[in-house]
DNA sequence: ATTTACAATATGA
DNA sequence: TCATATTGTAAAT
């Protein structure tokens, strides 16, 4: 016996969010929103026919501001979110990330010097492609130095049609600011 | 002025 | 130990 016991205490619920973009698919864990898939990135799952309360009202929410992010625009309201699966360092980065309002953007050194550990830059873009609710937590706001596109775990096409909704530039790759002085 | 090459540095599997 | 969604410097073109 003995064959199976507590496996893991939380139950994942996967709700689909239907939107212009194609559709996502939301994880949650009995704490809050814990993962978003891109179009496509997961398998469409199959419709749970029982989903709490809690979950529900947070769905709710996390469509309403999934469209509000997708049009580039700040959400009003933001769903419970479980940043449980990330490392102490990650989580700080990724809160460091839900700052960044829509239509602002900063380097990963600027992130870095955020979360008090200013060399940490290289690690911070490894946080970046760990942040397992991309859009909701801009990860995308985040580029490299001079503008210059960076990357983006879910493909630089979505990284560049996010930042284009929100009206930000980026470098073309080579293009960097030239100072014609002042 | 632009491109390439490379070292330095932090974190995670 | 190796890979990474970086950055700054240097040298060649």
């Amino acid at each position: 016996m003995s064959s199976m016991k507590a496996k893991s205490p939380e139950q994942f619920f996967e709700l689909v969010i239907e939107t212009p973009d194609g559709d996502f698919v939301a994880h949650y864990t009995d704490r809050g929103l814990a993962a978003l898939d891109f179009p496509g990135r997961a398998q469409r799952p199959i419709s749970n026919s029982k989903v709490p309360a809690q979950i529900d009202s947070w769905h709710r929410i996390t469509i309403r501001a999934l469209k509000q992010a997708l049009a580039g625009r700040q959400p009003d309201e933001m769903p419970a979110l479980d940043l449980s699966s990330g490392t102490d360092f990650q989580r700080r980065v990724w809160n460091a990330l839900r700052e960044i309002t829509a239509g602002h953007t900063q380097s990963y050194s600027e992130i870095a010097r955020t979360i008090g550990q200013p060399e940490a830059v290289r690690a911070v873009g490894g946080a970046c492609g760990a942040n397992p609710i991309p859009v909701l937590v801009p990860c995308h706001r985040v580029l490299a130095a001079n503008h210059k596109i960076g990357g983006f775990s879910g493909g630089l096409n979505w990284k560049r049609r996010l930042l284009e909704r929100e009206a930000i530039k980026v470098s073309d790759g080579s293009e960097q600011f030239v100072l014609t002085g002042e």
